[in-house]
DNA sequence: CAGAATCCAACCGGATACTG
DNA sequence: CAGTATCCGGTTGGATTCTG
């Protein structure tokens, strides 16, 4: 995220270092901003949750939402599965430091998008 | 984004206010999140800028993407379009006070993304 | 220059059914 | 319980072409 706009002295523009695919904004936003991540992680904060409970908790999304988001957070480092010896068995997702430290920007996203000026009828 | 998982004396579970569709965080991601919305805002906070030039400084993605995503950002009032009579016509986008707030979360998003553990091959 | 229009392939995500 | 498998309509977004 560090390009720049540059211009000679005939007053032609060129950029230098644009804004590539793998820019931190939109690494972080993929990561963070896929449908219902956001939701997931947050529901984690606290206690590990189980799985079925996950899917509750989070209303409207699929179980293969859920399933699809935990794998993707799990792969980024975000939560972990905990498999418990029960019978039947049940399974555990906690949250990591990683995944704690994720909480702030989420938390940044929702204290801003509540105290909006309430124009966001579009 | 109150859910609560209660427990009974039984030790079944329910759920007291699911985290419905228009929670915060999922409100403000659907604004911020889309793709390449965090890269364009990014490149406003300073001057204005010019479509084409924009759409330099947005590597990667195309001109149609790069006006969805200006008329998204205008019409949740987080920029502005300025004609400038011109010839031929240019038009700059400004960034709103509003607009300006996001940054905050694009920052935080930024930071995040950028010191994490480098385990994100995935 | 600043887009709008069109086409189309790829992906997303919900519903349903099935499994260990 | 905790998923996976499959189907499938809707959306996304890139490429290209056209316009005032």
């Amino acid at each position: 995220m560090d390009a720049q706009l540059t211009e000679d002295k005939q007053g032609r523009r060129a950029v230098t270092n644009p804004c590539l695919a793998p820019c931190p904004i939109e690494q972080g936003m993929r990561i963070l901003g896929g449908k219902w991540t956001g939701s997931i992680l947050w529901h984690l904060q606290g206690e590990p949750v189980r799985f079925n409970d996950l899917s509750r908790l989070v209303g409207g999304a699929s179980k293969k939402m859920i399933a699809e988001r935990l794998r993707h957070l799990e792969a980024h480092g975000l939560i972990t599965r905990r498999v418990l010896s029960t019978a039947p068995v049940s399974v555990e997702y906690v949250i990591t430091p990683h995944g704690r430290s994720a909480l702030g920007v989420l938390d940044a996203m929702r204290r801003w998008a509540d105290e909006r000026p309430a124009l966001d009828n579009a």
